[in-house]
This record gives structure tokens, C-alpha cells and sequence, in this order.
DNA sequence: CCTTGTAGATTGATTCATCAATCAGTAGTG
DNA sequence: CACTACTGATTGATGAATCAATCTACAAGG
């Protein structure tokens, strides 16, 4: 069915290889995962997935948690990398397209892989704690960015006074929402149109604005 | 440290003392899922919780899937008669008057029960399919009040041109994870506050109005 | 080039622990 | 006395983690 059938039968010597095969497993892991969720899902399944025996699961990762841990490190890392490459390119005189920018990255990814939304928002949860601090981080990051932007655009004057941190997270959580709905239901919006639509949503609420 | 310690000794004969029983388990599998989390609880928890045998469980609930999902229908409607009677109760001549109670409701009701958010929020998403289905049915309700509204007031002009549905859903959205962060950091605001906020935000947005 | 030694990658049967669910037995209640 | 709520030891299944055996890729010496 995808490219993950390709049977690996060579043994890995080099570093590359080696990282390559551990490669091979975060990616079967996230099939996975994804499809049973990570208390149903078992080694056995993800050693199938990769077309490796059980044992060597635990050659390249220490214990089940090792493994949708470092999972979730490396989808956290890649929606990271996409938002900040996103917002780099945005024009830089609109104080709003940068962020425009960062949310339609997220859309986007998101999109583009329906089994890294499942991970994210389902898995890190169902997990304790420690996994649970650690996807607090990668909300926590975006959350500072925003908050700075709207104390920056309140002390300009175009902001509205309200509690920053309170509506950067607010901001951050239907970000969040949103983008798992998409993943569950389609409504024929695109990943672009949808960020739009939040922006707008943000920026100016439900009531109607006079046209001043 | 709560009412649920009370060993039931007297063995429950009637009817009304069997739901009591009944209940009282469902009490006690409340506090558990919500501290150890589905998957890692284990019915001799509760049956320890409850103080009753292991076997009893098994003669009030047909299996551990039953028992959760009993208790989530029973959560479930505990909140939407709270929320229910708040709108009831609310003054009429003011359209936003409802929706700030039926928002302060729901934040009122996760404040009170620290255990319930947890079970709602974290162990409905842990479990596949069917569960998931029946969370979304709670949304759905709200949402679809909400969205009634939100035409309403387009028609009438005071509410802006927008995806009806999907501002009803962000707004359902944004609640939901407000409420669930109250329950994990305490940010010195209260639920009334909290959910004043939330109304102000989803009406008027962050940018500033002119003062007309 | 062709051995042949070896480190370490790979295997999967086995171990061990956990826990849901059952059931035969016990005792309270009407 | 009969009915049925209740008990808790037992069973059976599942699955994480281990480990001794096997195999392979590479290298060093002929």
C-alpha cells in the first residue's frame, strides 16, 4: 500500500544504515499508532509494519514508551520546522501575515498527514505525564511567540486590551482543535481558507464591525 | 475524604438500593479513571475503591467497557443539565444572555469537578470509535444550538457574515480546551471571569473597535 | 581475489507479569 | 427455605521485555 512495503533485508552496518532502519521503524511505529492508538497497538504490530522480527525493535528503541516518545519528538520537531520556515518567508511589513503565515503552515501540515494529527492530539494525551509536559512544549513555544505579538500590537494602539497569555493560548488551542477536526471530518474548506477563516475569527470576532 | 467511604455493608435488595449501588460504583470508578486514567486502571481498583469484591463489579457492569461508558453518558448529563438550566434561568431580552450562562455553566461545572474534565476530556479521547462518536454527540448539541443562534443574529444584522457551523464549532472548541487547561494550571481567574472572557473574545475579537 | 574470524545486527521462542472475565461457593434477606 | 447479591480464587489471554542462538557484513591475512 505505501512505500513502507518495500521488504528490508540487507542488515544495517554503517551509521547510516542504521539510521535509516531506525528510520524505518519511527515510521511503521506512526502507522501504527495511528491506526490502533498507542495502548491497543502492540511491539508485534509495529515490528509487522517495518518487516522486522520483535526483537529488533528493541535493538534500535529501549521499551514501548522509548519508542511513541521519540515518535512524537521527531512529529513535533517537523511541525516546527515547517511553521518556522513559513513564517520566515512571510512579508515581513504586514505585522499580520507573519502570523496568517504560521497558521496556514500548521493547516498544512496537518493536512498533508492525517496520522501525525491522530499522534499528536490523541496519543499525547492518552499518555501520562512526561509525554503530556512534552507536548505542553510545543504549544508553550507558539504560545510565547503569539503572546509578544499581541502585547506588541497593544501597546500600538490596534490591539484590544485583554489578558495577552489567555488569548495567545486561546489563540494556540483552536488552532489545535481545528486541526484535528479536519483530520476526522471534511467540509470542503482547504487547509488555506480554513486559516483565513481563524484569523478573521481571532482578529475580529462575530459581531458585526460598522463599517467605519 | 469524600463520601464514598462509607463501606456498604448492608447488601442491596430493592430496586432503589440496587441503583444505589449502582451508583456508588460509578462514583468510585470516576475517582479512579481519573486518577490512574483508563487503560491503566484496573477493576480491582474501583471494586477496592467502592469497597466491594471484585465479582460485584462484574454483577452491576458487563464488562470494563461498559462501566466507562456508563459513566461518560452519566457525566455527560449531568453537564448538559447544568447548562440547561443555567439558559433556562438566564433574563430573555438580552440575546448574549443565554450564551454567557450556558458558557459560564460549563465552566462552573469543570471547576466544581476536577475528576470530570479529566474523564470527558483525556479518557474519552483514549478510547477508539464508539466512545468517540458518543463525545462528539455532547458537542454536537451545544454546537448546533449555537449555530442557530449565529444565524439568527446574521440575519439580523448584528452578527457578522461567517461559516455558521464553524464558528459554532471553534467556539465549542475553544471552551472545551479552556476548560480543561483550568484544570491543570491555576491562573489565579475564575470561572466566571474565565468564561466572561471567552464570550467578549469570540464576539469582538482582538483587534481594537473604534469607539462609535 | 578468496578465505575465515568476528562484532554486532537480527531473530523469535520463552519468560514473566498483568488483568479482564468467569464461576463455584457463601451468606444476607424476604 | 429460596432467591439472589456478593465473594475472591482461578483461569486464560495478552503483551512487554529478555536472551541465547543464528546469521551477515565487513576486514584482515593469506
Amino acid at each position: 500500500m505505501t512505500d513502507t512495503a518495500r521488504r528490508p533485508r540487507r542488515r544495517a552496518s554503517s551509521d547510516a544504515d542504521k539510521e535509516e532502519r531506525r528510520r524505518q521503524l519511527l515510521a511503521a511505529a506512526k502507522t501504527v499508532f495511528a491506526r490502533k492508538g498507542f495502548h491497543a497497538a502492540t511491539i508485534a504490530d509495529v515490528a509487522r509494519e517495518a518487516k522486522l522480527s520483535y526483537g529488533s525493535v528493541y535493538w534500535y528503541f529501549d521499551s514501548k514508551d522509548d519508542l511513541i516518545h521519540a515518535l512524537i519528538e521527531s512529529e513535533q520537531e517537523a511541525l516546527r520546522h515547517s511553521v518556522e520556515a513559513a513564517m520566515r518567508s512571510a512579508a515581513s511589513d504586514d505585522p499580520l501575515a507573519a502570523v496568517r503565515a504560521a497558521i496556514r503552515a500548521t493547516f498544512v501540515f496537518f493536512e498533508s498527514d492525517s496520522r501525525a494529527t491522530k499522534l499528536l492530539f490523541r496519543d499525547a494525551l492518552a499518555l501520562g505525564g512526561a509525554v503530556e509536559k512534552h507536548v505542553h512544549g510545543i504549544y508553550e513555544r507558539f504560545i510565547v511567540d503569539v503572546e509578544r505579538a499581541i502585547v506588541a500590537g497593544q501597546r500600538a494602539g490596534v490591539l484590544a486590551d485583554a489578558p495577552a497569555h489567555l488569548a495567545a493560548y486561546s489563540v494556540a488551542a483552536l488552532i489545535g482543535q481545528l486541526a484535528q477536526r479536519r483530520s476526522q471530518t471534511d467540509d470542503g474548506i482547504d487547509a488555506e481558507a480554513m486559516a483565513d477563516f481563524v484569523v478573521w475569527f481571532l482578529m475580529d470576532g462575530l459581531r458585526k464591525r460598522d463599517p467605519s
